[in-house]
DNA sequence: TTATAAACCAAGCGATCGCTTGGTTTAGTG
DNA sequence: CACTAAACCAAGCGATCGCTTGGTTTATAA
């Protein structure tokens, strides 16, 4: 006997999945994410609190949502900055220059990747590590093209620049240097080989 | 008439004030501040959750003192660490590797204060991070020894240096580098004017 | 030895937490 | 139009939250 063909229906119009998902990135990048409660997601998007549940099965599960959208956004943004540079030293301050972008001008989602840290939520830990990671593989690319002496050289830049980029926001002001101009000042401080 | 002599009384020996500290440095550190109840926290130190109370007005203060006594530690180790080094360079690595083992080999204080970030703690904002930027005026100073061009930069070098560092607690295993050698690689990264 | 304050205990208050359950509305499909 | 599943609402459950209040024990100074 056949398996009945199940035509699984389409999302309607009306759905707010996506809006709830936006109010849960700019919660949990501002306030982060046990100080969010998600009566305040759903007062967010004009719902009620257990309306999110049909949406996602767990607030941990919404976090991971929000993580992996900021994770695929910071990538995009990345691969089109250096999509066209062929000089690897320009090729690796594009790079900087459009993930400090994303953290900073850009939306909540990539803001939620650098504030939420391990042991926020618990069960969840793994997956929000392993999509980090599977990011951080796109800078090991790009500083391996690099004119450097060793491995261990080339990791130590991978993980100093990474970690003075995502500090940057807690320092950072609207007004002053672009993150074009702090990226630019990083850098310059770098030694790159014999100096160019 | 003569105001009474009040005579105040000494702390009694059994006082688990600083018992109550450290875990609360602990498990500030390793799970956050919102994760942490105050009934774990009695619980650690072998009280009852209205006890905590007592020695401090509110879980808030609770956490500014830990704060207070972390940005202590990390001050001290450092200004030791440079003492009776000259040479502004040396100076520099050797603080940075201080600042380093103190966030990492060093007590739960410490990491308090780079796990904790400003929204956790809505009303003590201001005092941490009034704590804070007295420890990075510490760094200024080291940074300010240094032959560098203009004001710019060294902000930059100081700005790169510590969110490289405080972000290394993100990666860090303790198996593997130690502080010092971690500290000497990003150095090496760094180009030191006409490079010694 | 006695008075006093330090250092807690015992019990619970009101609020809020994440989440569940059963029903209702509504948009899309045949 | 009839039907079905998507997308919610309405109400509340049990647990846990930070914190309070009134009483009890105990070390210390006089």
């Amino acid at each position: 006997m056949p398996k009945t063909a199940h035509k699984e229906r389409a999302p309607r119009q009306d759905n707010r999945r996506s809006a709830l998902l936006d109010a849960a990135a700019n919660q949990f990048a501002e306030r982060g994410f046990h100080a969010t409660s998600t009566r305040e997601l759903a007062a967010a998007v004009g719902m009620l609190p257990g309306s999110i549940y049909y949406h996602f099965p767990s607030k941990n599960d919404l976090l991971v949502a929000v993580y992996d959208e900021g994770v695929r956004r910071i990538e995009t943004a990345v691969s089109h900055a250096v999509d066209g540079i062929d000089d690897p030293w320009a090729r690796l301050e594009a790079a900087c220059t459009a993930h400090l972008e994303a953290l900073l001008d850009g939306s909540a989602y990539a803001r939620v990747v650098v504030r939420v840290q391990p042991g926020d939520a618990n069960e969840a830990d793994a997956a929000l590590i392993a999509l980090r990671d599977r990011y951080e593989a796109l800078f090991t690319d790009l500083v391996s093209a690099l004119d450097l002496p060793d491995a261990s050289t080339r990791r130590a830049l991978r993980l100093l620049l990474l970690g003075a980029l995502n500090w940057v926001q807690h320092w950072y002001r609207p007004g002053r240097d672009t993150p074009r101009t702090i990226v630019r000042r990083f850098m310059g401080l770098l030694a790159r080989g014999e100096n160019s």
